[in-house]
DNA sequence: CTAGCCATGTGCGTTTTCCGAACATTGAGT
DNA sequence: ACTCAATGTTCGGAAAACGCACATGGCTAG
């Protein structure tokens, strides 16, 4: 048995005179002129058989039959609003974020604040990864990720910015050592086991045979080497504070690894993570236009 | 706090679709073709940020956030629906009329199985009744009256047709009397006590002096005057019929009585009382053509 | 009593939404 | 391989909805 409802429009329009008493209010709240209002509720009064309101213009009163449909209507809504709140995707909520933990302490959080304070209703987790990823299988909404194509299935890839990579050392450790690092020991992350070889390689440079210290996570070993335990070949983004600072020194500069940092979003709709990934997108523009590392 | 609901009328279409398994039964329920619902959904996908439906073309299910904003919305449609119908005033129902007696019983009556049959849901109820009409007293939604202008307050007006009337009896009282109906009882009915003195004065008859006989209505009255009991003045439509098998005559014949037969229907939105009125408004307008009484 | 204010009502032209029709795509069944 | 039924997409037109300007009608303050 199909229903018998009129103008749903109409009806939005009614029930929001009815419940907040005067028509202009009803206006304000569906953004519209009171005008449209009027007209809806005239078009329903007509299709209804009924008045729904009834008194002098500046004073107008529910009709009996008005107020009996307002009821059912409020509840209507209200049912409506709270089944389509609960389920739509919408701008407040959590959004999961998969890292490199190195790129989260180094990058990420330093800026995360600004996402924030513009999108106070979105809740950002973190989780540290830099496995390969499979949205098949992965929970995670966003994925920042450094490598190159080709990229998974499945994923929207939106380019932050190339990598590039450079020996870095403690200055005291490049003081006491040659130009091929001789003494120096080379330190390896597990999460990076190419990277000495990628330098050598694209860099033309050969250095001395020296003891190999692997370390777990870039973190570790950046450590290491500002403690003057080692060198290490590591991306621009992690070290330029150091750097500045003068923890470490890279006597040779940055060049191009080859690989870029990229976001990978599901590519389902969700509205968190197209904001989130068009945030990143301008925090990485803003960072290549500020934060230049030195040549070789 | 304002609610957020998208287009309605999309959420209308999902419902139907969800409801009914198929978009094509929710195009057909909604009459419209299949792709204005494909589309609708495909916007509230878009709005909501997420899917709902799944699966081949051909096979489409409900994901788990479609089944769960199903089941919101049909019971918010449902209330809207119900809610609706309980005040709306519909094609459907009763329809309260008020008509003289005799009126109901030799014209309307007779005419109404028409009415029936066009609108079978409307019950129409039928009072009897005469008096002055004051729709802000009475109950009922038309009134059906003879007389003359000004009508009451609040009525729409619906003109009949003029009311005629002429000196009638049986056929074989006027075969033993004179011209002037000498000898035979004068009918009245309490219901129009100038009847008399009205048709004489506008038919410039006379008639003799003869004993003078008072019902409580005409039905009676005519009663009385097929039996051979008496002349009386009566409206052409109480009449016709009788005429027209011979059981009275009217030797003068009819002639306008300056009254009017009117619809008065309250002047407040009412289908089936807007029904009715141009039912009336046709049924008279054949009555006229079909129906003309004999000139004097 | 008059003028001003506020709220709703009305007409007209413009904008937006919705739609049908035609065609495309995709599984399932024969 | 072909047919059928169901959904998806594009384009142009129709209908609904709208803003704007003006009209109407109580109420209040001066």
């Amino acid at each position: 048995m199909a229903r018998r409802i009129p103008s749903l429009n109409a009806l939005r329009a009614f029930e929001a005179a009815g419940r907040l008493g005067r028509m202009t209010q009803a206006a304000e709240e569906l953004n519209v002129t009171h005008s449209a209002v009027s007209r809806q509720i005239q078009h329903l009064e007509n299709v209804l058989g009924i008045p729904l309101f009834e008194g002098p213009k500046n004073r107008l009163r529910l009709t009996e039959g008005g107020a009996t449909l307002l009821a059912g209507l409020t509840t209507a809504f209200d049912q409506m609003d709270i089944s389509v709140r609960s389920v739509a995707d919408t701008e407040d909520g959590q959004l999961d974020v998969s890292c490199p933990g190195t790129f989260t302490m180094r990058w990420l959080i330093p800026r995360l604040y600004r996402f924030q304070a513009n999108y106070p209703n979105i809740e950002v987790r973190l989780s540290a990864s830099s496995k390969p990823v499979d949205f098949s299988r992965d929970g995670f909404d966003v994925a920042i990720r450094v490598g190159t194509a080709p990229w998974p299935d499945g994923a929207d890839v939106i380019s932050l910015f190339p990598e590039q990579t450079g020996a870095v050392l403690a200055p005291s450790s490049f003081a006491e050592t040659t130009p091929e690092f001789d003494g120096v020991p080379q330190l390896h992350t597990r999460t990076r086991l190419r990277a000495w070889g990628d330098w050598l390689a694209r860099s033309g440079r050969s250095v001395a045979a020296s003891p190999r210290v692997e370390y777990e996570h870039f973190y570790f070993m950046l450590e290491a080497a500002s403690a003057g335990l080692g060198v290490c070949v590591a991306p621009w983004p992690y070290v330029s504070d150091d750097i500045r600072f003068g923890r470490l020194m890279a006597p040779y500069g940055f060049l191009e690894s080859g690989h870029e940092y990229v976001a990978l979003r599901r590519a389902r709709r969700n509205r968190k993570s197209v904001l989130f990934c068009e945030w990143l997108r301008s925090e990485a523009e803003a960072y290549v236009r500020s934060s230049t590392p030195p040549a070789n």
